[in-house]
RNA sequence: AGCCGCGUGGUGUAAUGGUAGCACAAGAGAUUCUGAAUCUCUUUGUCUAGGUUCGAAUCCUGGCGCGGCUGCCA
């Protein structure tokens, strides 16, 4: 027996779940399926989605499993492009389907015999009515449809045109084979839909074999059946669907199970858009570098960007499994890729937009080296030699020539720590001749060694970050933000504004030679530091090369300073 | 307008007829060689009107608000 504490409680979907299991349903098995189309890249919403069918089947384990099924019915959208990165995706976020691969065109013979199965019951029948006609007869969300003229053929003749539609005689758009349902259904989705239509178009994986494909509706359905799946979990916009799933896997004889399909809402976050359409917008039209540039909310940019699987993990566990049309606030993920790095990733010193600091009481000619922890919250991280000399450089916004009220940092007269290193006193500021600070000169206290405050004196109340100037290297750094300056670009630009309108013009910025702290020179691609007082930050997977790494910022540190500033 | 679904602090999410809790955000303080992290404390909530009940966020009815649905897309 388990205690409250011990037992997380239950989103509704897996409470739905683990009520069949232990009312003995299908075996106690618990088969789950992630069925994405491939027709563009898999965002932050596919992996709350991600997270939630493996996960369901993680937590069941060992009777259960989560199949990755792409559900390829429409051959004008989709390509072997997005497979790929489909399963790259699914597998970097830390999930393994095993053998459990399939694709709903691997069905396309069954589904075949089950439309001629439907049609020999009396239950389908082909449809001669154009889309615009059809469109007439449906009728509208107030007034019920009307019947096909052509809803009455007989089982041989549809049977005959059905085949006649597989065999190529017919045009695109000439005839559909529909369900026959309902005209008169408050649900627009039970008038007869369209179950397979024409389309002359070669398949990423069938290529010419098919000129029919069977519609979503008809198809998905089928497809869990097939597959055993028990628990058909999806968004919201297909509860709607849902009379019509039931009703062909009740309609259709020789299903090897009956899945049940139930819904959660989407994920929505601020500050971005999610639509597969938007998103492919942003690439066609260059206001990315691809699909993985570092600032888009897909899973490729994401990690791109520095995102841990682990960090978007929790994030999709943080936000919960509910019918409520919700809008999660971006903060909420960076805190999640914040808490994770903060914990795993080693501190590196980097100087972004340096100032030259003078320590005029230290030798010229003397070099030494400050052993340092590489990660004060994981001893076993163990520590580095880092180098100083006469001149340093800071940040230049360490620095104040007026400093504001609490101002801790540097100013004329005040002292300050170098963060591992000793404490120094700001004694000269030396300007251009435009009033531009461009060196400070300053004395340090061979005493204050070691964290060591110096005596008699008030305490120091800052350590800033610092580089060695001699022994620093340059680096291009990119200062990756938010990709739009509102936090609902959808809404801000309405129903037929431009959405790429709200694109935020210092989403990147380039720092192409901040110093770094000499140990950086050698980051592997992908390794992630915690720039100190900065942010964290990656080796850029792609553009680093050996001994020239150009560094992406991941998420900036929480800024209490410029919070109280506001 | 019809059908379906959903309404709990700023945001997200628990409480399954019995003390409205948690996380993030916000605020105050402690601490600090990262204005980070950590620790302590605090503010803020059941859409609304009725009904059932000893007792309602929870069940019922009406209203209001939000979302989805009239592709041969998924």
């Amino acid at each position: 027996m388990t205690t409250a504490a011990e037992t997380p409680r239950l989103d509704f979907i897996r409470e739905i779940v683990a009520n069949d299991v232990l009312a003995g349903k299908n075996g106690g098995m618990v088969v789950t399926r992630f069925p994405p189309e491939p027709n563009g890249y898999l965002h932050i919403g596919h992996a709350k989605s991600i997270c939630l069918n493996f996960g369901i089947a993680q937590e069941h384990t060992p009777h259960s499993r989560c199949h990755l099924r792409f559900d390829d019915t429409n051959p004008t959208k989709e390509e072997t492009e997005y497979v790929d990165s489909i399963m790259e995706d699914v597998k970097w976020l830390g999930f393994d389907w095993g053998t459990h691969l399939f694709y709903a065109s691997d069905y396309f013979e069954k589904f075949c015999n089950f439309a001629e199965q439907l049609i020999n019951k009396g239950l389908a029948f082909v449809c001669d009515l154009n889309a615009e006609q059809m469109r007439a007869h449906r009728g509208t969300l107030t007034e019920p449809g009307r019947n096909s003229p052509f809803r009455e053929r007989g089982i041989a003749e549809n049977l005959d045109l059905f085949r006649r539609m597989k065999a190529g005689e017919f045009k695109d758009g000439e005839c559909t084979l529909r369900a026959k349902i309902d005209m008169t259904h408050t649900n627009v989705n039970m008038r007869d839909p369209v179950i397979y239509r024409i389309l002359h178009a070669d398949h990423h994986r069938t290529g010419s074999t098919w000129c029919i494909y069977p519609m979503y509706d008809y198809a998905h359905p089928l497809s869990d059946a097939i597959e055993g799946i028990t628990h058909s979990i999806c968004t919201l916009e297909f509860e709607d669907h849902r009379p019509l799933y039931d009703w062909l896997v009740n309609h259709i004889d020789g299903l090897p199970s009956r899945p049940i399909q139930r819904e959660f809402s989407r994920l929505n976050l601020n500050w971005t858009v999610m639509s597969k359409r938007k998103l492919l917008r942003l690439v066609k039209e260059n206001h990315v570098s691809g699909w993985d540039d570092p600032r888009m909310p897909t899973l490729s940019g994401l990690r791109r960007r520095g995102y841990t699987p682990a960090s978007i993990r929790a994030f999709c566990k943080g936000v919960g499994v509910t019918k409520f049309n919700a809008q999660t606030d971006m903060g909420v993920l960076e805190n999640a890729v914040r808490e994770d790095l903060n914990k795993t990733v080693e501190r590196r010193m980097a100087v972004l937009r340096p100032l030259k600091l003078v320590i005029e009481n230290y030798p010229e000619d003397r070099t030494e080296e400050i052993e340092v922890v590489n990660n004060p919250e994981n001893p076993a991280a163990g520590t580095r030699k880092l180098p100083l000399c006469r001149e340093v450089f800071i940040e230049r916004n360490d620095f104040a020539d007026v400093p504001p009220k609490d101002w801790r940092r540097f100013t004329l007269g005040a002292e300050v720590r170098l963060t591992n290193a000793f404490c120094v006193i700001c004694t000269d500021v030396i300007k251009d001749a435009t009033g531009t600070v461009i060196e400070l000169r300053c004395s340090y206290d061979e005493t204050t060694r070691h964290g060591k405050n110096p005596e008699g004196r008030a305490k120091v109340k800052a350590a800033v970050h610092w580089v060695s100037a001699r022994h620093a290297v340059s680096a291009p750094v990119r200062m990756y933000d938010r990709l739009f300056s509102v936090d609902n670009p959808d809404a801000a630009a309405g129903d037929d504004g431009d959405f790429t309108n709200f694109i935020n013009p210092t989403s990147l910025e380039i720092i192409e030679d901040a110093k770094l702290e000499t140990s950086l020179v050698g980051a592997d691609p992908g390794q992630r530091f915690q720039f100190i007082r900065i942010g964290y930050f990656i080796a850029d997977a792609m553009d680093t090369q050996p001994g020239k790494p150009v560094f992406n910022r991941v998420v900036t540190m929480k800024d209490g300073y410029a919070k109280q500033k506001q």
